[in-house]
RNA sequence: GUCCGGUUCGUCUAGGGGUUAGGACACCGCCCUUUCACGGCGGCAACACGGGUUCAAAUCCCGUACCGGAUACCA
């Protein structure tokens, strides 16, 4: 028999964090087993559910690369069935009429008044002492044809069933093992509401039988609805499905992880917009409540359908890890860690997507980037001085012919090859990184603070290194030509050096002994001028990568000093 | 209240009778260095508690504590 699972949510809200990991454990199983995964909304609870919501679970799920493989469900336009279903087990005698008034509504919240209810019953109650569970069937049929209002409830453990040797409900779930109930535990549960309103319980039993599911996976707060499950499932004469509970995704608190109190970290679509890689957060997420048991931590989402196993999940819940006021770790450490891990050592031809969709909707994409008929990613050889710096003899003399030409589609690769090693999410090539791609960034307060304002010398020193610049690479009349997109760093005809880190080293090194200075002071200045920040790969690779031209205009701009 | 589940570094976890209790993130230190949130090396840090069983318990059993879930004419 093939697997076949499903992913149920109720479009109530966005995409939650748990939510989205019990898509992926359905997911993964049903790749795993060369099953099918589906999807049903649960969306009977009129008053809550919002298509908005359906929308945003469905863009979460697309984001995560979870496709379905049949068409969705939609629970309400079942609702029929539902009736049909609890109508049947009504003249089976295996439900009853309860003609008990709806209970008024409480200034308690749902949960207290539970709680308060079960208080004040002190484990005293007998979940069968309803007056309507054993009025005759005459009796019932004329009351309700008289129009009396009434819901309709399982009869839990009836006298049929007191030949059993226990009377309990039993399961073994693939997670937490043996799982069993005493049925004076379980009330007769409503199946349908007296407004003909078919409940959770009937609807997802008569759906995963509709659907033929054979593995329920989803949270461990459905445990005990389990057995009420089952119950319907035996009244229904149907063998129930497997069913595997996950443990939960709790706050740092150890309490429940809710939008109420937690807001947007809860949201899988916060990742989405905050630069998440899908891949990455998948990997995260997967093991949260997960493991191979390897010491290993990342893994393709090949390798997670490899490995997944539903003994490799956790009894035990996990803590989704953040700190409310720290920027810094607005969210679990390891989820942007792996984020960053991923854009710094993934192939970079799967990531130049991410990078062009995050640069386009920036307004600092340009279409020279795009590849013009060539292989997306050419190898392009590297001029940086660290890599030659074993034997000096060997250096090049010249390197002209590997520098791609500024705003290239090569320069574009080798940019964000260049800059994505410090990067920890998309956002950052837009941010952090804005200065390599257009002339309009900011600069960071504390780094002009830090680099430019510690030393009033570099007011001076900054424009005349331009200036050395401008003699020992610039092309005047190259620079004329085309203002935007610069030819390479050589001038026609003349017989001045590229714009190259070892070339650049040396001019710089020369300029930094004129003026009795330290190398850090020069460069850290022409780093904050030049890219807007602090922090970034190595000066030399960023004066290559800008040319000769955006180093000349910049180290001369006088924006950062005011 | 009752039922069910859980408890190994701050967090995610490995380990399921004999381990110097392992890894990852975070944190700290050192190195590299023109900066840094890159990289390299290292460090701090855990078996909830109490009883058993056993030559031997983080591991098996019982109890306690704590945490979580459920308990609805919500899903």
């Amino acid at each position: 028999m093939t697997v076949r699972v499903r992913f149920a949510p109720s479009p109530t809200g966005y995409l939650h964090l748990g939510a989205a990991r019990a898509a992926l454990f359905n997911y993964l199983y049903a790749r795993k087993t060369g099953g099918r995964f589906l999807l049903r909304i649960e969306d009977t609870d009129l008053a809550r559910s919002t298509e908005e919501s359906t929308r945003s679970i469905l863009d979460g799920l697309q984001w995560l690369e979870l496709g379905h493989d049949e068409e969705i469900v939609f629970q309400s336009e079942n609702a029929e069935k539902h009736r049909a279903t609890a109508k049947r087990l009504l003249e089976e005698g295996k439900a009853y009429r309860d003609f008990t008034q709806k209970a008024a509504p409480s200034d308690l919240n749902v949960k207290d008044q539970i709680r308060e209810r079960a208080r004040q019953n002190q484990g005293e109650k007998n979940m069968r002492d309803n007056e309507y569970r054993d009025l005759s069937k005459q009796e019932s049929d004329d009351r309700a044809a008289a129009g009396e209002p009434f819901a309709i409830r399982l009869k839990v453990g009836t006298a049929s069933d007191s030949d059993r040797v226990s009377l309990k409900t039993s399961f073994t779930d693939a997670v937490y093992g043996l799982q069993e109930r005493a049925y004076a535990e379980t009330e007769d549960l409503v199946l349908l509401r007296s407004d003909g309103h078919p409940l959770y319980n009937l609807a997802v039993v008569c759906d995963d039988i509709e659907m033929q599911i054979t593995h329920v996976i989803r949270g461990q707060d459905h445990l005990t609805n389990t057995h009420k499950q089952i119950l319907i499932y035996e009244a229904l004469g149907v063998t129930p499905p497997t069913f595997a509970h996950l443990p939960l995704i709790l706050a740092p608190n150890k309490g429940k992880l809710s939008k109420r109190k937690h807001g947007e970290v809860v949201s899988l679509t916060t990742y989405r917009d905050a630069g998440f890689l899908a891949a990455a957060f998948r990997n995260f997420l997967a093991l949260l409540g997960w493991s191979t048991g390897e010491e290993k931590e990342i893994y393709s989402l090949e390798e997670l359908i490899e490995k997944f196993s539903l003994d490799g999940v956790h009894r035990s819940n996990a803590v989704f890890n953040f700190t409310e006021n720290d920027p810094r770790k607005w969210t679990d450490d390891k989820a942007q860690w792996m984020n960053a891990e991923y854009i710094r050592t993934m192939p970079l031809d799967e990531l130049l997507p991410f990078v062009k969709a995050e640069l386009k909707s920036a307004k600092l994409w340009r279409e020279e980037y795009d590849p013009e008929g060539r292989a997306l990613t050419s190898t392009v050889p590297s001029t940086r001085a660290a890599d030659f710096q074993t034997d000096d003899e060997e250096r090049p003399e010249n390197l002209a012919f590997d520098i791609p030409e500024i705003g290239s589609h090569d320069w574009y690769v080798r940019t964000v090859d260049l800059i994505r090693q410090r990067f920890f999410t998309l956002k950052d090539f837009s941010s952090q990184g804005r200065a390599y791609f257009s002339e309009d960034y900011d600069f960071d307060p504390a780094a002009i603070d830090k680099n430019l304002t510690k030393f009033p010398d570099l007011r001076v020193w900054l424009p005349e290194l331009a200036d050395r610049f401008e003699t020992e690479f610039g092309d005047v009349e190259a620079a004329a030509d085309s203002p935007r997109v610069s030819s390479p760093h050589v001038s026609k005809g003349s017989s001045r050096k590229p714009f190259t880190e070892l070339n650049i080293e040396t001019v710089v090194k020369a300029f930094t002994e004129e003026k009795a200075t330290k190398l850090g002071v020069i460069m850290n200045g022409a780093r904050t001028l030049l890219t807007g920040v602090a922090v970034g790969p190595s000066m030399l690779s960023v004066f290559e990568t800008l040319g000769v031209e955006r180093t000349v205009m910049r180290l001369r701009s006088r924006v950062a000093w005011n």
